[in-house]
DNA sequence: ACTAGCATTCTCGAAAAATGAATTGTTGCG
DNA sequence: CGCAACAATTCATTTTTCGAGAATGCTAGT
């Protein structure tokens, strides 16, 4: 048993399908089929159920699976411990959400690349929920998420504190006011695609204020967001901090929620299990330390 | 980068030569030499110095191993998990110390086959220093051991309790007796080779007894041991249901310790991660009832 | 019944791995 | 000093495996 038949089951079994997996694995269907009749003859049992419309799992595959899952990572995972040196350098994949990226992360990343100037960061902007999975089968080294997280495979520590308020188009001064002048389902919530925690909770807050089938309008930038905002379209929830540096800022009112309802934690998680790159290390130093600094 | 490759890898390093390495996989040095170069190439730093008496690990071979031990366990473990439907079958290594195999497991074992002859169970007995490490390397599937044992990647069940005595030949009536009866560096001190924990206890003993350096002989057999102490050419330490059920049981005498020596636990000791085979889990069931009976 | 989608089978050529012999380099010994 | 023993590498050759492509078979939906 090779880590390549290991693959080629785990394509087959993820995309259901020979020609689908032949495709991911840039071959084809021919190869795939002889792998994995291959696999299933050492193992002794076949793994997949053939019918017309693609394969299905069987009993034995689905206990394979996650081994499968578990060795290609740590695969992965063997070739960046056995090249780290202990200096920072190499590949580093983070992901963020789309509002701390905006904020809270250009000096992060700036003081990063100035102390390793030799790691190669690439960074992600995806959704909470978009951005744990990725951390998990190790498609990101680590990422910002909103808090809180409990996963016995993550780990998480404390990033960010952010003041999440409502925002609507300048003419609003208060919440009353808002309310008053807004029909009786309530303005249109602007958020990002599901996924996005702050969206989740602004469908709460929206619950609260007795707007239970508001109109949902889906946008996927934040520039956009506070654009539409600022034109009068609905109201959203963002960070404080998001808004003020926001070129935008003067055409919109933000109104404070409660505490239970504002304020957020944001944090950096990583997975629990297995090395931790240089590289890694390296930005949770600077994370830390500009903690620090955020802190004082 | 195959699993191949990685057990290549291993076996150079665990051997720590090329030849010795091909000689263990069956095949010929400049195989071995071809592997090794391509995985190095691949990651792209040396994996192993080369001076004239082998090779020894590099800093990033050092951090490879470990990696490649865990993925050769996991690519094993893998395909037992895959084949096993839940009806215990199959092979089941079990180690245990040679006084437990010879009193406790008979009547366990035999239970064992009867309730699942399906599966092909082998034990080996070794040092209690040797389990473990083979619990750990994956060679074995669980052991009995001598307690206390404490490692994060193992658990251990309680088997057997155990009442060990001293031993000496028929003549010695007592330990006062043993005592006035012997030179002053104390009697010969009968013990199986290194790594077994009663051995160190019987030197822990002997220092208490005021006999720091009595001389030591190591045999290999149980029905060795006691036919020697019979013949008084020294004495042990065994457990007590081992020496009772003797065939020389006559011919020696037991001399009763205080608790702190005398008493001791048999762990039954397996590895945490991972998948737990049906076959490991119906021997845990024999177990357990067992133990009832026993407490009973 | 026909068609589209999908898996399997088969054959052939290319790539990769295993083999065996020759080579180089080092160490220990007479 | 030279030689034998050992160990790794290199290279040419053979064997095996892998991948591409075409053909076949099966099933479901129209």
């Amino acid at each position: 048993m090779e880590l390549s038949d290991i693959q080629t089951f785990a394509a087959v079994a993820r995309t259901g399908g020979i020609t689908r997996a032949a495709e991911e694995l840039n071959t084809v269907q021919s190869n795939v089929t002889q792998r994995i009749k291959a696999l299933e003859a050492e193992i002794g049992t076949p793994l997949f159920e053939r019918h017309s419309r693609g394969m299905a799992l069987t009993g034995a595959g689905k206990r394979l699976l996650p081994y499968a899952q578990r060795m290609a990572a740590m695969s992965r995972e063997a070739v960046l411990a056995a090249r780290d040196d202990g200096e920072p350098k190499g590949p580093l994949s983070i992901g963020s959400m789309e509002t701390t990226a905006a904020v809270r992360l250009p000096p992060l990343l700036a003081d990063f690349h100035r102390r390793f100037p030799a790691v190669r960061l690439s960074l992600r902007t995806s959704p909470t929920a978009d951005l744990v999975a990725g951390v998990l089968d190790g498609t990101l080294d680590g990422a910002f998420v909103a808090g809180p997280i409990a996963h016995p495979d993550l780990t998480a520590t404390s990033a960010f504190r952010e003041e999440l308020v409502l925002v609507s188009a300048r003419r609003w001064a208060s919440l009353a006011e808002l309310r008053a002048g807004t029909p009786e389902s309530g303005p249109t919530a602007l958020a990002f695609r599901t996924g996005c925690t702050y969206r989740q909770r602004l469908d709460q807050i929206f619950v609260e204020f007795g707007w239970p089938s508001a109109a949902r309008f889906e946008l996927g930038t934040l520039d956009g967001m506070i654009g539409c905002v600022a034109a009068d379209m609905g109201v959203t929830l963002l960070p404080r901090a998001v808004v003020e540096r926001s070129a935008m800022n003067g055409s919109v009112t933000m109104h404070a929620l409660s505490p239970s309802h504002g304020r957020v934690e944001t944090l950096f998680i990583q997975r629990r299990a297995g090395h931790q790159t240089s590289a890694l290390h390296g930005f949770l130093s600077c994370l830390t330390r500009d903690d620090d600094i955020i802190a004082a």
